[in-house]
DNA sequence: TTGAAAGCGCTAACAT
DNA sequence: ATGTTAGCGCTTTCAA
């Protein structure tokens, strides 16, 4: 056409305006047919169908979300997909939100909490909302953000109702998991301590305090460890010594790192050692001895954590935090002590 | 204004038209600053950031997307989350192309093969390229597939040049492994196999049939399996009287799953029977006896699917498949035939 | 250096 | 029932 600018080169192979011309109708009409709208001649309505098989043509989502207002996208920030136990949170959220026709966009912070706020507006600026897995920036940081990507769901933080949020009730777990082990005998057990900047390692210190102040005959050791496997597999050159009868490791990936090592210096488990877990990864019940964890249905909780965002979306929410508390499951790496 | 009509509601709070109303500029004005365009006069440039800071501002991308024709996104179809592997693969190919600018969206096609050329369609709609994660989809969808959302890679399945692909060599890595066995002298051999529609099942079928033909003397039986623990676990009972003395299944969780059952029944690993698994998954390693296996460093072969994915995108890529051979790495569950 | 306006590909209000 | 057209929020060409 002549007096039309230069336009750039990136443009869509087959769009609307084709379709239309090709059936010879409007591109209203186009829309209407692929949106399912029933106050189309069903004879044309079939033409329209005809050239967009032909032609091979679906609607560029990116057009309809800005002229809808809505990408039926949510955006979901992890602070390390590394972390099988976010796998698992994702994949229920996934699940859920699929049923609920949304697509998610994943976002890794790679552990670095000043890029965090960055990478959600970004996140929320291509989707209708957001959900924070466990963000590590400091309380003051995630306050601020929250309001400029609202709707946006929190987990595993809390957020004084300025958001959505669930939560796993970590102090609780450290102390049902604890009593377990008392209960059993045990009186000197070794805390193998997560990250210190973890909120969820200084809930757990929180519930092994509780404890402390309330059975004084308890020895309960603080074991700086970590998250990772090597890092389980690497304490016990820091306790081996200290005569402990049973570990408690900050989460599961660590107790196998220990399980692993154990096996390799000759220590039976559970016989010579007790350990427990957190989080019953999938592998928990598959080790062996089989491991005594917390459990958390972390998929579960993927699945709750959509729903509250969803609410987020669509209600006025009364933002009550959700929380859960894990439940013992005790397996074969906890027993009496000898 | 007067006589504009009556628009929806779901609307953007802060646009750039409201920037260049409060800083007294043109829309393309902010359009710069924002892009970082040089041309702008300094003290206009400062105003401009003085009010998008102050109003918290900041740019939809899905109208950046629309204008721009391109949205630095990719979408990745993986056909069943809840399996670790792809996890491994998705982060190290969510690494890789963050690292590149890119963000990723996930889409579970929830291993309904029927669904996954729909769901495929609607990534590519909503952004600039997709990788296909070991697709179910018949080999005939999946080739007239493929030019209809390309750029696109596709993991795990051959593609005849008409898209990137990247596979692990599953033939060779079963070759390897029972080697392994057969050269520590077992000489009836269990195979406990995957899921009969599954590619990567039938490549090492494949192997094991070489082998057939080359070792007259050693036994490959086939234990129909699957592919999760519970497959693994359930399996033992299919074989636990054909006396094999070794046993390779179709995966490390299945193996892990075997593993599980074998330590409740009492028997010994590897001294009653060894154990191989496929993929050294983060937990091969940590199990006891950890587990030996085939390994493929997924999230390495993560960033290679991207990388190849990136060049589908910008070269005229030639196309040739990357395939990775796997290594054994032998560990504490296969020893010398007692 | 800055602004006006066209255009990205859709949807929906309004008119017919 | 269908078409016309404004508008979603940006970018970029062209003119000034």
């Amino acid at each position: 056409m002549a007096g039309k600018r230069a336009r750039r080169t990136l443009t869509r192979e087959t769009t609307i305006s084709d379709i239309a011309a090709a059936a010879g109708v409007s591109k209203a009409t186009v829309s209407r047919v692929m949106n399912g709208v029933s106050t189309v001649n069903e004879e044309i309505a079939k033409r329209v169908r005809d050239v967009v098989v032909e032609l091979g043509y679906s609607p560029s989502q990116t057009a309809r979300s800005l002229s809808l207002g809505v990408s039926q996208t949510v955006g979901v920030l992890v602070p390390d997909l590394e972390n099988p136990m976010f796998h698992q949170v994702l994949n229920g959220f996934n699940r859920a939100a699929a049923r609920d026709g949304y697509r998610v966009l994943v976002a890794d912070a790679f552990e670095d909490a000043d890029r965090e706020a960055e990478v959600a507006i970004d996140l929320r600026d291509r989707t209708d909302a957001v959900a924070l897995f466990a963000p590590r920036m400091t309380r003051e940081n995630l306050l601020e953000l929250i309001p400029r990507i609202s709707p946006v769901v929190v987990f595993n933080r809390t957020t004084g109702k300025n958001a959505g949020s669930v939560l796993i009730d970590y102090r609780e777990g450290i102390t049902l998991i604890a009593r377990h082990l008392i209960n059993l005998g045990h009186k000197k057990i070794a805390y193998l301590s997560g990250p210190t900047s973890s909120r969820s390692n200084w809930e757990r210190q929180k519930g092994l305090d509780d404890l402390r102040a309330h059975e004084p005959d308890v020895d309960i050791i603080d074991v700086p460890c970590g998250h990772s496997f090597q890092d389980g597999y690497e304490a016990w050159s820091a306790f081996s010594h200290t005569g402990v009868s049973a570990a408690i490791a900050f989460n599961d990936v660590v107790a196998l790192g220990l399980l692993g090592r154990l096996a390799e210096e000759g220590v039976s488990v559970p016989e010579d050692l007790s350990v427990a877990g957190f989080d019953d990864i999938p592998f928990a019940s598959y080790s062996s001895p089989s491991l005594t964890t917390m459990t958390a249905r972390l998929s579960g909780i993927g699945e709750r954590v959509w729903q509250v965002l969803r609410a987020e979306m669509t209600d006025s929410p009364d933002r009550e935090p959700v929380v859960f508390s894990p439940e013992l499951v005790v397996r074969g790496t906890t027993k009496v002590k000898a």
